[in-house]
DNA sequence: GTAATATCAAGAATTATTCTAATTAAAATC
DNA sequence: GATTTTAATTAGAATAATTCTTGATATTAC
């Protein structure tokens, strides 16, 4: 029932596992995007990206690759209070640090053998299916920096 | 510069600090309302609820409300994924529990000193100004129900 | 009591996202 | 390799939550 395909045209990024999907030349491209500057586009800079190398993608389209990718495990659906949705292909388990000042997106790792649950005290027979952790704060370049941004 | 402002009407919950806000009769509604049953209420449905009690109420002035008093501090936002925003007037550091069955929000608290950053490896120089957990999964009584609402 | 300021209400406007319907592309079958 | 079937793409309309705008109404300061 999962199947490798392999990329219908040249890409940057070896051949993906896609699940039941099809590697639509679309597809391919948004998933090219997000893989090449490991950042955390919202689904407009997606699309604008993605228009350089195929001018003729639609932003719907941009969404709906997004969706597919996402249900595939293929991408993260990152978001923060009630903004736009933010894409990113790092599928460790990881939370999100989002810097007030330079209003960046960072990927913060899991230490090693830690839980990211283990701190929440959860009713006996809780199942527990998705966690998703997000900070706001001050990077530590932006402190360095003087709080450039905001003051 | 912050005062305290008595309630200027008969009300359930008793004074309560709310900095350089005025006290208004719909900011006590509202406010209200999120202690009157401590689920979690999306905007609209404070809306109904505090249309009970004070009928010329509108939905913008909710929205004014709850931010206010978020602003203030005295009740929080909850965003769980890209769905309305909820609101809930428990002040201690606690994360969300959603159950995918029962569609319910439940507040989760923070183990006895534990640390709900520990498990993050954050580069040093961080400053973390606020956290915000989100679970996913099946809540207790939903599993013992044999998941009713989705199976 | 009057002036200054803050809040409220109603509806318009905005924004991210999803839906619809028709076209196009890809895979399966002949 | 041509045809059929199925899935994906597109453009634009529709939706839903939220914010903004403007004028009216309270509340505090003087």
């Amino acid at each position: 029932m999962v199947e490798k395909f392999k990329e219908p045209q040249d890409s940057q990024t070896a051949e993906v596992d896609f699940g039941d999907f099809r590697m639509t030349k679309q597809r391919r491209a948004v998933f090219d995007v997000l893989h090449a500057e490991r950042d955390h586009p919202t689904a407009s800079e997606v699309y604008i990206r993605a228009k350089e190398q195929m001018p003729s993608i639609s932003l719907a389209t941009v969404y709906n690759c997004l969706e597919t990718l996402t249900q595939a495990g293929l991408v993260k659906q990152v978001n923060v209070d009630r903004e736009a949705s933010r894409y990113c292909p790092n599928l460790k388990p990881h939370a999100h640090f989002f810097c007030s000042h330079c209003q960046e997106v960072y990927d913060v790792d899991l230490r090693p053998s830690a839980d990211a649950v283990e701190p929440w005290a959860l009713p006996e027979g809780s199942i527990v299916e998705h966690v998703e952790v997000a900070m706001k704060g001050c990077c530590p370049n932006c402190r360095g920096a003087g709080t450039k941004a905001n003051a």
